[in-house]
RNA sequence: GGUGCGGUAGUUCAGUUGGUUAGAAUAACGGCCUGUCACGCCGUGGGUCGCGGGUUCGAGUCCCGUCCGCACCGCCA
């Protein structure tokens, strides 16, 4: 008790005496500066102690710069210099001097401060992990110390990569006359969609805001009131199950024009991405984005996301197959594989781990075929009882394979086959070194179905939204085969990730009664939902569309991870808990009283 | 809601068919060391084997339940 009080005593008196904090960071010192005098502040990060002399790391968001310390100059200042701890902060006075041995891994590594002063500014514990690179820290304690985390260089480096971004975003919209205009967070709960998070009202008791999924209807009464290029980098919210790629609060770049048609959406936006792959990461994108339709995507890589770094398109291969008694591919709806280029040598192993990893629950095929297409242009199957070479060489012919290529086909009910085809096309990517992180291939994929069929409501639903615009060309589909109408909506997909999407949206009140009619609103039902925007509609509306990116997904990508989680200063964890702050967590008694709410107990 | 993997020292992990006092590395602490930068050397302390129950002479190990974490499926207009 007493010892503590009296370094407390100790700190104050020393901060009383400090009449500048530091005169630089532990980044820029380098060999112009040698014999300047400099106060340096910042964490311990180690420090090394060699009897006659210690060194010491300091770090700040900037760099490493290292203190010396020696015996002989000054004794009482290097027996304090040995006594500090990991992470404690501290405040070097001292001059720079060039280092007898140089570190050339880090920036300022050939000088060092030769300290004449320090002063303690405040102690640390002794952290739960180290605070390094190659920490031994798992997830789970990294998230609960997640200020601790954010001191290691990756994690601050991601912070800073999201920063640029952000800065980046910002400029580029601005110049193209962009406004960028906040919108409300405590917002009103809808039907479709998402499971919406609620705030429960006191002023109203049993009456809730919801939080935004989007800003999506906000945004079209920003058209209507005549903001016509309307940006916004802004968190949304969705309560649903999380993924390494899915948080529930998440951070969207929300944007919306008006006077425009579909061409013009993705090209302001092409622009967007280039200017961002530029500023960022130095790639100049000069071509146009690629646009494939949604039914060819499904059709030729299963996936409304594909990732088209690499080619390997399934073929279709049904009517080639069949009736040759391989009850296997008669009986299916669907036979199809990919071209694996140059595995015809894979082992027996190898083929049966690709068998085994389709066969995964996930993916859930009953098995895999293979036909080897060896150099010496003879042909190896798994079928080789039911089909001559003949008859093998034709699917060489359908399937465009060349010598030494590996032929993988899948059959089944056409859906999940694709599905399955898709998963198998990139883990052959994977293997076969083809989705490299630094290369990026954007890609458009347009002509969304406009509708998606749910089995167990017997219901149409809007496969992006209630207010997306069919393709004026489908709109006499509407009434009798509403599953055929294409939607006038679209999809960034960068390396198979979907980086954003949006759509042309219906201004026009009658197709948005038809839209609801279709969705199986009642007119009562439209207005109580949705009644703010369609009145809002009745007072001209202009033609308009937008598109909003997952801003945390792109910033991942740049910083080439697949987990968004290292992208967020504080995220949240597998089941949606911030252990740090250890929550969510229930609530007083008069927290529940004020908001009129009754909390059940137990299942 | 479901599937898989995991939970052992502050931390990351090992721990054989169920069998003596549960180990290693690292971190921490003490000592030695004047050019380290993953410093080195010597020494010390440190364990509710997630939790509850069961089987057994005996459980870190086997069984049941439960909690927590990660990845995925469902879900995510």
């Amino acid at each position: 008790m007493g010892s503590f009080q009296s370094d407390i005593f100790l700190i104050f008196v020393e901060i009383k005496n400090i009449e500048m904090y530091r005169t630089h960071t532990c980044g820029e010192l380098d060999m112009k500066c040698t014999g300047e005098d400099v106060v340096l502040c910042g964490w311990v990060q180690k420090s090394r102690d060699l009897g006659g002399m210690t060194f010491v790391d300091l770090r700040d968001r900037y760099g490493l710069t290292q203190l010396v310390f020696n015996m002989e100059t000054n004794k009482e200042l290097c027996e304090r210099a040995r006594k500090l701890g990991r992470e404690f902060v501290v405040q070097a006075k001292g001059k720079v001097m060039e280092r007898s041995n140089k570190n050339l891994k880090i920036s300022t590594g050939e000088i060092e401060i030769a300290v004449n002063e320090l002063n303690i500014l405040n102690r640390s514990e002794i952290p739960p992990f180290t605070i390094e690179e190659e920490t031994d820290g798992g997830e789970e304690l990294r998230m609960k110390y997640r200020y601790l985390d954010l001191r290691r260089t990756s994690v601050k480096n991601n912070i800073i990569l999201r920063h640029r971004v952000s800065q980046e975003v910002r400029k580029y919209m601005d110049s193209i006359d962009f406004v960028e205009v906040e919108t409300p967070i405590l917002i009103k709960s809808t039907p479709e969609g998402a499971r919406d998070f609620v705030v429960p009202s006191r002023m109203q008791p049993g009456t809730f805001y919801a939080l935004p999924q989007s800003p999506q209807t906000l945004k079209q009464l920003l058209m209507v009131a005549g903001f016509d290029k309307y940006f916004q980098i802004v968190k949304c919210f969705r309560d649903e199950d999380l993924r390494a790629d899915r948080q529930p609060e998440f951070t969207q770049i929300d944007c919306e024009m008006s006077f425009v048609d579909r061409n013009d959406v993705l090209n302001t936006f092409e622009g967007l991405a280039k200017h961002l792959f530029k500023q960022i990461k130095g790639i100049e994108l000069s071509e146009p984005f690629l646009r494939i339709p949604y039914l060819e995507a499904m059709e030729y890589y299963g996936s409304d996301k594909p990732d088209v770094r690499f080619e390997m398109r399934f073929t279709d291969i049904t009517g080639t197959v069949q009736g040759h008694d391989f009850v296997v591919f008669d009986s299916s709806e669907y036979v199809g594989g990919i071209c694996a280029e140059g595995c015809s040598e894979y082992t027996r192993k190898q083929i049966d781990e690709l068998t085994a990893f389709v066969k995964r629950p996930q993916i859930g095929a009953k098995g895999l075929i293979y036909v080897r297409y060896n150099v010496d242009g003879t042909l190896k199957s798994s079928v080789d009882k039911f089909y001559s070479q003949n008859e093998l060489l034709k699917w060489v012919d359908v399937m465009t394979a060349k010598p030494g290529d590996l032929m993988l086909i899948m059959a089944g009910e056409k859906q999940k086959t694709l599905t399955a085809l898709c998963e198998l096309r990139l883990e052959m990517g994977s293997r076969l070194g083809l989705r490299t992180k630094d290369k990026f291939i954007p890609l458009w994929v347009v002509d969304f179905p406009l509708l998606e069929w749910d089995e167990e409501t017997k219901r149409f639903y809007a496969m992006h939204h209630p207010f997306t615009s069919p393709i004026p060309e489908d709109l006499p589909l509407m009434e009798k085969a509403p599953g055929k109408v294409r939607a006038n909506a679209y999809d960034l997909v960068i390396n198979g990730v979907e980086i954003g999407g949006g759509s042309i949206r219906i201004h026009d009140a009658a197709v948005q009664k038809m839209m609801f009619k279709v969705l199986g609103f009642s007119e009562k039902e439209a207005d109580e939902q949705f009644g703010f925007l369609l009145n809002a509609f009745k007072f001209g509306a202009p033609p308009h569309g937008g598109i909003a990116f997952g801003f945390d997904r792109w910033v991942a990508m740049f910083g080439g991870q697949d987990s968004i989680r290292d992208f967020i200063a504080f995220p949240k964890n597998n089941s949606g808990r911030d252990v740090m702050l250890d929550t969510p967590a229930p609530i007083s008694g008069q927290q529940l009283n004020e908001l009129k709410l009754i909390v059940e107990k137990g299942e």
